[in-house]
DNA sequence: CAAGCCTGATAAATCCGTTAATCGGATTTG
DNA sequence: CAAATCCGATTAACGGATTTATCAGGCTTG
């Protein structure tokens, strides 16, 4: 049906490899002269001929495809920002480079082997949240270049490269900024599913680490809140008169619910208490007030880790096989000096 | 350096046919006893062999992928929760039949049918959110089955599938809710930016016929409220003391803004103002009021033309070219009664 | 003049599976 | 007993491009 190079060559009077090297051909061993060359293109073009990729793949070996795996596909649109802008890191560096994008759901890891090492993805960037010394195994034994996203590097080294952020200095640039405004008592909250995120332990950990650092706060089990975030819990909570004067969230969307719950329970913000978020995405600034958050450089990791992966591809050694990006701190309207007797000495 | 089938079939001691039967084969021409089919499983096991889906894929003419087209790629990351719902519905369907999802960049329309036409995509989901008449043509000449989401269908039938929403009824919905709260002057508002879009055109149009035809609002430009949205535009037209008790957005995400314009300019939501917005994804839930919105039946759109697309690739001819999803509406906390003199008689 | 080189072009191998056609021989059926 | 059937398996023809090896013929060059 489909118009293919014999038809093109035959109704040129040429064979296939003339009309392979005119319209694609790199090498010199094929050789055709001008006037020939522009018949070829011409009745090509006439034929409306559309070279099949899929010969072409398989002789050449190549797809100019890379994959991108997502951990949790199927609760994509519930989440954040963040995955937008990760996936227009990639697409976009992909696509400037000529390379398709296949998004890969989340495969059983007997069948991710299978599908990695089919011929179909030259490459794929692996954006993995957990780093069970399962998964650590899978991209060692990856049959084709990969680059892990939002994973740090395991001690022993694989030919694998790891871009992540670095969750402790972006938790201490916010702590500074608490302290630096007065605050004396903070906590750190989570929503309780969150518990398994990796990034999610990071962050406490980094929280309890700098707020003993830098103002002196003892570890206190009290200071980290986890619940479910309903108008109660956080009523009850701030009735028991804890004394905290800031939060700081492990996400956005964890800081966006409490400015919620706090406003509704007729908290004034951000003079009643100050909030911080993570990750400072465009959604930041939809809040009232626009939430303070320190900022991941998602897009850029993400382009990072897609020219990398390319480079793999082409065969050149990076420079790093791990890569942490360090956190800002993106100060809006969330966050003020405390008020209040604690403040007025 | 790969295993391939005839490495496997030399190492079993038995043809090619027989491997092949053995791991995949559907036929019957080729049979292979149990003894044999075991011992070639586990020698194929052993060796680690891999079928190389290149070569699969050029003798079956099929590769099991579709592919999916963002209008604006570019400004992806920048946009509301909306394009994660709808990556989600399409690739969920897709994944669940086993099906691989390739996203295209927005290509020069030239290159657009090569890329179709080159045998690496089984069919394509649009989402096109212009439609210009260069574009109607392109999906008619698109060489592979293509499903178009988010455009109208045009008036000549072509082979295609178009899957919208209804934005008329969906504005309308709004303004119904509004008029029975008791709404008698309202203004519809859109970033000056989108006036480009037809979607918020129609929106726009929408709102004008209904406000005529349910609370008898006569067309007025005035009601048409087109700003960059910074904070002293909307307070020197607050100030003029316009008149207006309810605003409805064209999106999402201009309602976010302007529910912060408002209350940076000192104004009691929804007390002072009701706000309408449009699409009603999770983002809804994390502004200060809670958002009330037209909700646009996206992720079940995309699972629908998803499905027409799997049914179109596979033959079988869809009962509908074209369908249009109803809109239905989410009243949350951003609307109310209007106050003041108005409704004080 | 023989040897070497350049131009313009082709034939054929190759990439790696899939599958229709075929085949020997044993068994069943009329 | 001849013919039909079935089992287990192989051979070889694809699919559609890329690319190496090769060739004919004309032109240089020592």
């Amino acid at each position: 049906m489909a118009v293919t190079i014999r038809d093109v060559a035959k109704a040129a009077g040429v064979s296939t490899a003339a009309v392979s090297k005119v319209l694609h051909g790199r090498g010199d061993s094929v050789r055709v002269s001008d006037t020939r060359a522009n018949q070829i293109r011409e009745i090509a073009e006439q034929m409306h001929y559309r070279p099949n990729a899929l010969a072409r793949n398989l002789r050449t070996q190549r797809t100019h495809t890379v994959g991108l795996i997502f951990e949790n596909f199927g609760s994509f649109a519930a989440g954040p920002l963040y995955y937008m802008h990760l996936l227009e890191g990639v697409g976009s560096v992909l696509f400037k480079n000529h390379y398709r994008l296949t998004i890969l759901p989340e495969l059983l890891h007997d069948d991710i082997l299978g599908s990695l090492g089919d011929g179909q993805l030259e490459g794929v960037v692996w954006c993995k949240l957990t780093r069970d010394a399962e998964t650590l195994q899978l991209i060692h034994d990856c049959p084709i270049p990969i680059v892990a996203l939002n994973a740090p590097a395991p001690a022993e080294p694989t030919d694998a490269v790891f871009v992540a952020c670095d969750n402790a200095s972006g938790i201490r640039l916010a702590v500074e900024h608490l302290a630096k405004l007065g605050h004396r008592k903070i906590a750190f909250a989570h929503e309780v599913q969150e518990l398994t995120s990796p990034d999610c332990l990071e962050r406490r950990d980094a929280f309890q680490a700098s707020a003993k650092e830098l103002m002196g706060q003892e570890p206190n089990p009290a200071d980290v809140l986890a619940w479910d975030w309903h108008l109660p819990e956080f009523a009850d909570w701030w009735k028991s008169d804890p004394g905290y004067t800031a939060i700081i969230c492990w996400s956005e969307r964890t800081a966006g619910t409490l400015i919620n719950r706090a406003t509704e329970a007729g908290l004034k913000l951000p003079e009643d208490l100050s909030i911080v978020g993570f990750d400072s995405t465009a959604y930041c600034e939809t809040t009232t007030p626009r939430l303070t958050s320190v900022s991941q450089p998602i897009s850029e990791m993400a382009r990072y880790a897609t020219n990398t992966l390319l480079n793999l591809i082409q065969g050149k050694r990076p420079e790093n096989f791990s890569l942490t990006f360090p956190c800002g701190l993106d100060v809006r309207d969330s966050t003020t000096r405390p008020s209040g007797p604690r403040n007025s000495e």
